[in-house]
DNA sequence: CTGCTTGCAAAGTATTTGCACTCTT
DNA sequence: AAGAGTGCAAATACTTTGCAAGCAG
């Protein structure tokens, strides 16, 4: 996380931004969690340490976060966005349990092979990809 | 898309729900639709036919036919759902155009099968997936 | 006639933006 | 000191909901 951190204020002089206690913090709390977590969820993890910091610089500090590569907004299917750690991270997919809202990633090789010829086929220059697999865990089956 | 009309019906009378104009008009024009389309567009549609719906009726209306299995809701990389139509298609993927946002639709039994090792895997029940391709395609690049 | 439906307008979410004030550089 | 950054509140975009009036069964 210390190097994230250090990419991430470089990020901000490269680009001519300062680097605000508030982008810290943010950084900080974000940088420490893992999976995936929405940016209501940031802000209360933020409440409970103590730093109050506004919604709207949450918002935007994500977007330099991303901006940054160290981290991704993803869609799942409900109406919120969720954020998720980039660096270092290899790339994977997500395998979702619907009841439960549980999260798994996973990597499959095949896939990045599946993709690769669909892309080829239709004449597409690949950018990224969402795979996600929705289905019930076992605990939510019982 | 006689046949779904019917499956409509079939659907509202099984629910105990009435069988009215402006139930009938949204369905014909979201089931005279190919492709990916957002609640907004399709009452653009209706009021292009002259038909005066209003914007709650076509949300609970796309609720129903979701409900009766004729239509699936999607949430792309937008922030606006896009229905798409259900019956009688085969399971397919997307390949998506991040200039243009064309919607290629595509079939791959690879596929399948990383997905059925993937839920095998987990140990969960297989419910729904969703794999979307983002890239550029021909036309944009040029 | 009963009560589900409709459309409007208001309320909800999630996220973005304008603006006066504050803090990095 | 200059101007980027902050938080608030208002604005936006999409969707849902409460309610009085309308229409299907």
């Amino acid at each position: 996380m210390v190097q994230e951190l250090q990419i991430f204020q470089q990020h901000l002089s490269k680009t001519g931004r300062k680097v605000t206690q508030e982008r810290i913090e943010i950084a900080k709390a974000f940088l420490s969690t893992e999976g995936h977590i929405t940016a209501d969820e940031l802000l209360q993890k933020l409440q409970r340490s103590g730093v109050a910091v506004g919604r709207a610089t949450l918002y935007r500090t994500l977007a330099v976060l991303c901006e940054a590569g160290l981290a991704v907004k993803r869609q799942f299917d409900e109406g919120t966005a969720r954020y998720e750690r980039l660096y270092g991270h290899k790339r994977h997919d997500h395998l979702v349990c619907t009841r439960c809202g549980k999260i798994i990633e996973f990597e499959s090789p095949l896939i990045e092979r599946v993709q690769q010829e669909v892309f080829l086929a239709h004449d597409f220059l690949a950018h990224s990809r969402r795979v996600e697999l929705y289905g019930l865990c076992k605990e939510c089956r019982e």
